[in-house]
DNA sequence: CTGAAAGCGCTAACAT
DNA sequence: ATGTTAGCGCTTTCAG
């Protein structure tokens, strides 16, 4: 059943199908229009957008790649790309790399191949594949970075938040409820999250006059067990620590665990603080006290820029930063410090 | 840049071309195709896959329909499916229908018009549009429900549980651990997982000759906020329960909250029951004794089928049962009960 | 308002 | 082994 057949049962030519199909305001009088659409109706046909894209050069569909949708922090951010990407009447290829590379540039390729009309990518690491690389960037396809940047598409715009910032917040207000000897968590080495938060966490410690311990951050995944087997491991060490940050809610997560089986106390003995504010850290015990960033808008938010990009409106170039705000809940003290 | 450039560059015609961007084993000499090869890899030609969609009536892609890849059950499911898919070279588009019908029918438009080769969906509700409906069953187009069956695709395969028979396991636990007032959120009203999962209630009640109450059960959103309002609404009207079974893991996590704040020691005077086994169950404080389900391998193996069905392999057609096993972890009570 | 026809980029016989 | 050609289903001028 072809947009052919539907011309010869109402009797017209396909351009004039093609025009009702494509909902044409112009070149078809409400009669003929009426009587094609019913018998699109009484045959069931369903165009071939395929085709129809073909001749087009547009797909209506975007590819998003992230490392992995079971990473807590992901399911809201693709849930905003994709409500954007359904209102805008775009479908969405959803990839996850698990931070490879070689997953990433297969998929990159697929989208390619697929003529996708834009990209969104959460990436890290260096592509190998250079003519995929530079065939990307010939091909002119809209690319927008969401949270993370990346040297191999420096020029592209993207949806950040201010990672020092917020994290330098988050730290501030660990010294300033009294805690001095603060374990960073940090979150995977070369990625451009971990080190800018790692600049805030510095600078908080720097302005109140604590000295920087290298030995105090660690570097691991944005996991749970990462989380929890770091504390278990480390903390008989360096009994002395009041306090640690999770450069994710994920890692913190495991945090809280490992610290309830070894019945230390939060936020009384160590206080405990997150970074980005996943849903579940309401839930957890106790709440979690977390450097919130608007997940779901940074992914509604690159959506229409990738969107609006590939409209070519002006402006879409741009990269935008969004807020980001401390949620104080129990799992660190309250109000001023006492040593400050 | 399309095929032809690249024939008259090598100096070949394009259906040689085309054997060698397809990896023909045979019509092509080696010594053509490096040449071939060579000069796609130097002007980074990346072919119109779109395009030889139209021609083979394949598009390597298939649709996922899900409610909420926010709901923390998704995630796993999602992510089984995505793997699946891209090592047998498939592209994946996800859909959200938050158990909207109508989304849920834009959706299937669009994975008819978009031509994908398959669908897999967890669904709920009836379709409205039966024009629709009856599209996509004269199409043939495979169909592969996960986890949730429904009346439009009766005679589809799937891949579930045996929710009746895991519930039944789960409460039976909490009942010979002695709880006999066992209250159960039980998830949304007309879904076919809920019910299967209260026929299990119910048996295991009767079994233990416990009476069944209606106002014991409580239906209700897969969401945290649902099973703590109900929990903090309901638990003073009902000071006896001794044990509440949430339908979803989910639900539970909104559980425990409610009873942390209501200082309801769990398990001495309240146990509870989880279901699915989310990732995070065992963060949860106390970490939660929940009937797990394989969701990964949900998800992987539905997307399997569908690849099957789509391969016409024989015996896709029928639907699998994947076991599902009792965790026993800190919100139940130990061993065998005092008073049964 | 409507029809005819030339593509869109690729595949798949069928020739050579 | 390679070239030729007729589609695949739709869009879009350009006439009428």
């Amino acid at each position: 059943m072809n947009i052919n057949d539907i011309a010869h049962m109402v009797g017209v030519s396909k351009g004039t199908v093609s025009r009702v199909i494509n909902n044409s305001k112009t070149g078809v009088s409400e009669e003929t229009r009426a009587r094609i659409l019913k018998t699109i109706e009484e045959v069931g046909y369903i165009p071939n957008r395929m085709a129809g894209s073909i001749a087009i050069a547009k797909t209506k569909t975007i590819g998003l790649i992230i490392p992995d949708i079971q990473n807590l922090f992901f399911p809201q951010m693709v849930r905003g790309v994709e409500n954007c990407a359904m209102e805008n009447g775009y479908s969405l290829f959803l990839c996850n790399t698990d931070s490879s590379i070689r997953k990433q540039e297969i998929y990159l390729r697929a989208f390619m191949e697929k003529r996708v009309d834009g990209i969104l990518i959460n990436t890290c690491g260096v592509m190998q594949d250079r003519t995929l690389w530079k065939s990307i960037c010939q091909s002119g396809i809209p690319i927008v970075l969401l949270d993370r940047k990346t040297s191999d598409f420096a020029d592209k715009p993207g949806i950040f938040i201010d990672n020092r910032e917020a994290a330098y917040m988050g730290v501030s207000h660990l010294i300033d409820t009294g805690c001095r000897k603060i374990l960073f968590l940090c979150g995977p080495k070369d990625v451009f999250t971990s080190s800018e938060r790692l600049k805030g966490y510095c600078k908080a410690l720097h302005i109140a006059d604590i000295p920087y311990r290298e030995d105090y951050v660690i570097y691991g995944t944005h996991t749970a067990q990462y989380g929890y087997d770091t504390i278990k491991e480390l903390l008989p060490r360096y009994p002395e620590v009041d306090a640690v940050f999770a450069g994710a809610d994920t890692i913190a997560v495991g945090v809280l665990k490992a610290l309830r089986e070894m019945e230390i106390p939060v936020p009384d003995q160590i206080s405990v603080l997150g970074f980005d504010n996943i849903m579940f850290s309401e839930f957890l015990s106790p709440p979690l006290t977390t450097v919130a960033q608007p997940i779901y808008d940074i992914g509604y938010r690159a959506a229409e820029k990738l969107l609006s990009c590939i409209r070519h409106e002006p402006g879409s170039d741009k990269s935008e930063y969004m807020g980001t705000v401390l949620i104080q809940r129990e799992s660190t003290r309250k109000g001023r410090g006492d040593e400050t």
